[in-house]
DNA sequence: AGGCCTTCGAGTCTT
DNA sequence: TCGAAGGCCT
C-alpha cells in the first residue's frame, strides 16, 4: 500500500509503514490525517530531522508552525534530540509567535514602531471599554465583550473596518468603533493577538519581493494541529507556500473542538483542493489505548456524519472494559470517583497502583471542578487543577509589566492608566478624564498631555510622569534583572504590596518575575522571539525599498510600491535588536505562563475536556456526562454543535491508555438550582461490547430521542456494585413508605392528572418524576406536592 | 480612596 | 448559588 522507502536513514527505523511514508513524502504538499495517539509529533518532527538529515534542505529553509508554545517546544526539544542542529535558530513556533518575529524584522513596513508592545486579551478589553468611554458609546447597547469579540473576529476573517459588511445601524456603529480601535492601538504602537496574524499576512500580501524572498526560502512549510486554523491562519500559510515548496499539514478532523474560537475544520478540504493535495495519508495506528478504549472512541466518532473518514486500531488487546457508573447526585459522584481514585493509586490485587500524575479527571465546563476539588480535599487526595489565572496575567504581574512597558514606550496609555494610580497616589478617576480629555483635544499620548494639567491632580500627575522618566534615565544600560529591581522599588509596588495583609503572596510573585526576567536573559538568550534572526543564507545585495504606506498612516490601505530589484534579506534589515527589556516585555505577552508552579508533589489532574487535549493518562474519569452538561446545552440546538460536542467526547475518550471510567449524575446543583438529569445521548453510542455498567443500565424509553427532561433515571436499590469501593452513600433498599408505584396515575393539583415514571429516596428526601400530559416531566418532591392516586 | 452593596451572569481556550 | 465587577456611599 505504501511503496517502501529505498532510505536508510535510521530515522526511519521503528516507524510504521504509513508513518514512514508520512515522513520520506516527496516534496509536494500533502495532508496528514493523524489519529489520536496516532504518533503526529513524532511524524511532524521526524519529518524535518529527514529532511535535514538526508541533505535535503538546510534549517534555514524549514517553516513549521504549532498554536501553543508547549507544542513549539516538545517540536524543538525533539529535534533537538534527533540531530545536532540549533533549533532556535529556526523558524519553528507558534503562528504569533512568528508573526511577532517577522513583524519585528519587517516593522517599517508594517507600519509599526521596532518595540510595539502586544496587547494581551485582558489588555484589549481595557482598550476598547476605554475608548468607548471616550466616545460616549453606551454600554448597554454596546458590550465592551462583544465588541472586543467582534473586532478579533473581524481580523480573523482578515477584515479591516472598511471591508466589512454593514447591513444595520448596529453594524455601521460597531465598525466605527472598530475603526476608532485601530487608531487608538496604531497610535500607542500596540498590537493585539488577532493584529500580529493580521499585519503580518497583509506585509506578505502587498510586498511581492518579501513574499517571494520568504517562499524562496522556506521550501517546507509544516502546520501542526491544522484543523484548528483560522481563515486567517490558513491565508497567511498561502503566502509562504509559493510555486516551489511544499506544505505538510497534519491533523484530525476528528479533534477539532475549536469552532467557537474561529476554527475552520473546512480549510483540511479546501487545502486538498487549493492545492491539489496527491498525497494523503492516514495515521490510524494507535499506541496509546488498549482496544476497548478505542473500539468506544471508533464508535461514538463515527455517529458524525461530517468526517474525513478514519478508524483507529491498536496492536494491544481489549484491557479492562469502560466502566460507567451513575450518581444520584453530583456530590455522590465525586465521592465515588475520589474512593475509586485512591483504589487506582493504592493498587493491590491484580492492578498495579497508578502514579496520581496519571490519574485525570476530565469535566465539560471549569464550573464543575467545584465539587470535586471539595470531595478530594475532604480525602485529602494531592490534586492540581488547570486553568484560572496564569502568572502574567496575575494583577500585581500585569502591574509591574505596565510600569516596564511605560519605560519602554511612555505611550502606552493602556499601561498609563493601569498604573497612574496603583499605588495610590492621590490621582483619581476625574484627574484622569480630564486629562484624557487634554490628550483627545491635543492628540498626543496621556504621558505627553500631562503638562497641560494644572492644579493639585496636575502636580500629582506630573510627579507621576516625572517618576516614570526619571526611572527610565536610571535603568539605562542596566541589566534587566536591574531594571526590574529599580521598576519594583521606585515604582512603590513592593512596599505596597508588603504593607498589604494579604500580599505576601503577590509579593512572592514579583519576585518570581525577577527571577523569570532573569533566566530569560540567561536561558532563553532573551531574543528567540524578538531579536532580528541571523542574516538569511539566501539573500542579495542592496537595501529594501520604503514603501509610502510604512509610514503608516492607514494601514487598511495597500501598500503600494515599486518592485525592489535589488534587495537584501528581509531578515537583515533589523541590524539593531531589540532591548532585552522590550523582548522579555514580548515574551511575557506571548506565553502567559504556567498556571500554576506547585509540581512538586503528585497530584491528580483536574481539568476540562478541551485542555486535556493531547496529553494522554493511564486513567481517565469523564464526569458529568448529562444530556445539556456534555452535549452542552447551547451546542444542542444545532446539528454541527452537537458534532462537536461529540468530537470533544471523542478526545475525552481517547485521552485513556488503560483504563477509562465514564460517569453521570441524576441531580446537579447548577447555578444554584437542582438539576434534574438524564444521562448523556453518548452513552447510546458506546459499543455494548467495550462497556461495564457500575451500576444497573436504566431503562430509557426512546433514550434521547425524547429530548432533553424526559429521561427516566434509575430506579436504585437491590443491584450489586461492582465498583471496587464501598459506596459513599449507602444503598438504599428499604421499602418505599409513600405508597406510589411507577406506572401508578396520580392527581396533582396544579399539573392534573399524571403517570409515575420513577420513584426514589425515602421520607423527606423522597421524589417521583411523574410524566404529565399538559406539563411534561417533573422531579416532585412528595414531602412537599400534593399527590393523590387516581384509579 | 476604599469599602460595601447590588447586579449580573454563568461555555469550552490559546496567543 | 457564587463570584466578579461596577456603582455608590462614606
Amino acid at each position: 500500500m505504501f511503496p517502501e522507502v529505498a532510505d536508510s536513514s535510521p530515522l526511519l527505523q521503528n516507524l510504521n509503514p504509513e508513518q514512514r511514508a508520512a515522513v520520506a513524502l516527496p516534496n509536494e504538499h500533502a495532508l496528514i490525517l493523524a489519529g489520536a495517539g496516532s504518533g503526529k509529533t513524532r511524524v511532524l518532527t521526524t519529518r524535518i530531522a529527514w529532511l535535514l538529515a538526508t541533505g535535503q534542505i538546510g534549517p534555514g529553509n524549514v517553516l513549521a508552525v504549532t498554536f501553543t508554545n508547549k507544542a513549539a517546544k516538545e517540536m524543538m526539544t525533539r529535534l533537538g534530540a534527533m540531530l545536532p542542529v540549533n533549533v532556535r535558530g529556526m523558524w519553528i513556533g507558534t503562528f504569533h509567535g512568528l508573526c511577532n518575529r517577522f513583524l519585528r524584522a519587517h516593522y517599517k513596513l508594517a507600519a509599526l514602531p521596532q518595540a510595539f508592545q502586544i496587547l494581551d486579551t485582558q489588555d484589549q478589553l481595557s482598550a476598547v471599554k476605554r475608548l468607548m468611554k471616550q466616545h460616549n458609546v453606551d454600554e448597554e447597547r454596546f458590550p465592551a465583550k462583544e465588541l472586543q469579540w467582534f473586532i478579533a473576529g473581524c481580523k480573523e476573517d482578515g477584515l479591516r473596518p472598511n471591508m466589512v459588511e454593514v447591513k444595520s445601524e448596529e453594524d455601521r456603529r460597531k465598525v466605527e468603533i472598530y475603526q476608532l480601535y485601530e487608531e487608538q492601538c496604531q497610535r500607542e504602537g500596540v498590537v493585539d493577538f488577532a493584529e500580529l496574524m493580521l499585519r503580518a499576512y497583509e506585509v506578505l500580501r502587498d510586498n511581492d519581493p518579501i513574499r517571494e524572498h520568504y517562499q524562496r526560502r522556506f521550501h517546507h512549510i509544516l502546520i501542526d494541529e491544522f484543523q484548528d486554523t483560522n481563515k486567517l491562519q490558513y491565508a497567511w500559510i498561502k503566502m509562504f507556500a509559493g510555486p516551489g515548496n511544499s506544505v505538510f499539514a497534519v491533523g484530525d478532523d476528528d479533534q477539532s473542538i475549536y469552532a467557537f474560537r474561529g476554527a475552520r475544520v473546512g480549510n483540511m478540504a479546501d487545502f486538498v483542493r487549493e492545492f491539489s493535495v496527491r498525497h494523503q495519508i492516514k495515521l490510524e495506528q494507535n499506541y496509546r489505548s488498549y482496544s476497548n478504549i478505542l473500539d468506544s472512541a471508533n464508535q461514538l466518532i463515527s455517529n458524525n456524519k461530517t468526517r474525513l473518514g478514519k478508524n483507529l486500531r491498536t496492536d494491544q488487546g481489549a484491557g479492562e472494559p469502560v466502566r460507567i457508573y451513575e450518581a444520584p447526585t453530583d456530590m455522590a459522584e465525586a465521592q465515588w470517583m475520589v474512593e475509586e481514585i485512591r483504589h487506582v493509586v493504592r493498587g493491590g490485587g491484580p492492578d498495579e497502583g497508578v502514579s496520581r500524575n496519571e490519574v485525570a479527571v476530565l469535566y465539560r465546563s471549569n464550573a464543575q471542578s467545584r465539587v470535586i476539588e471539595t470531595a478530594l480535599f475532604n480525602a485529602a487526595v494531592p490534586y492540581r487543577v488547570y486553568g484560572g489565572l496564569r502568572f502574567f496575567e496575575r494583577a500585581e504581574i500585569k502591574h509591574a509589566l505596565s510600569y516596564l512597558r511605560l519605560l519602554e514606550n511612555p505611550n502606552d496609555d493602556t499601561s498609563f492608566i493601569r498604573v497612574v494610580n496603583f499605588p495610590a497616589r492621590g490621582i483619581g478617576a476625574r484627574s484622569v478624564e480630564q486629562l484624557q480629555d487634554a490628550a483627545r483635544t491635543v492628540g498626543c499620548s496621556l504621558h505627553d498631555a500631562v503638562t497641560a494639567t494644572t492644579g493639585k491632580a496636575g502636580a500629582n500627575l506630573a510627579a507621576f510622569v516625572a517618576k516614570i522618566d526619571t526611572m527610565r534615565a536610571q535603568t539605562e544600560g542596566l541589566t534587566l534583572r536591574e531594571i526590574m529591581e529599580v521598576m519594583l522599588q521606585q515604582s512603590g509596588l513592593l512596599d505596597h504590596y508588603k504593607a498589604e495583609r494579604d500580599g505576601a503572596d503577590r509579593v512572592e510573585n514579583l519576585e518570581e518575575l525577577v527571577n523569570a526576567a532573569e533566566s530569560f536573559v540567561t536561558q532563553e538568550g532573551f531574543g528567540r522571539d524578538a531579536v532580528a534572526l541571523p542574516v538569511d543564507e539566501l539573500g542579495g545585495g542592496a537595501i529594501l525599498r520604503q514603501s509610502p504606506a510604512s509610514q503608516g498612516l492607514d494601514p487598511s490601505l495597500p501598500e503600494v510600491h515599486e518592485p525592489a530589484p535589488d534587495y537584501v534579506p528581509p531578515d537583515a534589515e533589523t541590524g539593531e535588536t531589540l532591548s532585552p527589556l522590550a523582548a522579555f516585555l514580548t515574551h511575557a505577552a506571548l506565553e502567559s505562563g504556567d498556571n500554576q508552579a506547585n509540581a512538586g508533589q503528585e497530584a491528580v489532574q483536574l481539568m476540562t475536556v478541551h485542555s486535556a487535549k493531547g496529553l494522554e493518562f493511564d486513567c481517565v474519569f469523564v464526569t458529568g456526562l448529562e444530556e445539556g452538561l456534555f452535549p452542552s446545552e447551547r451546542s444542542m440546538s444545532d446539528y454541527e454543535g452537537l458534532e462537536e460536542e461529540r468530537r470533544l467526547m471523542y478526545v475525552a475518550i481517547t485521552r485513556a491508555r488503560k483504563r477509562l471510567y465514564l460517569s453521570y449524575s441524576q441531580t446537579r446543583l447548577l447555578h444554584g438550582q437542582t438539576r434534574y438529569n438524564v444521562k448523556s445521548r453518548f452513552f447510546e453510542e458506546l459499543p455494548e461490547h467495550a462497556v461495564k455498567w457500575l451500576t444497573p443500565k436504566n431503562q430509557n424509553f426512546g433514550g434521547s430521542a425524547f429530548g432533553y427532561g424526559m429521561g427516566y433515571p434509575s430506579t436504585r436499590g437491590g443491584y450489586q456494585r461492582e465498583s471496587i469501593a464501598s459506596p459513599p452513600v449507602p444503598v438504599q433498599k428499604a421499602e418505599p413508605t409513600h405508597g406510589l408505584r411507577q406506572g401508578m396515575k396520580v392527581f396533582h393539583t396544579k399539573f392534573g392528572e399524571g403517570t409515575v415514571l420513577t420513584l426514589e429516596g425515602q421520607g423527606l428526601d423522597a421524589r417521583a418524576h411523574i410524566q404529565f400530559p399538559r406539563h411534561g416531566a417533573k422531579w416532585l418532591a412528595l414531602s412537599v406536592a400534593k399527590l393523590t392516586p387516581v384509579n
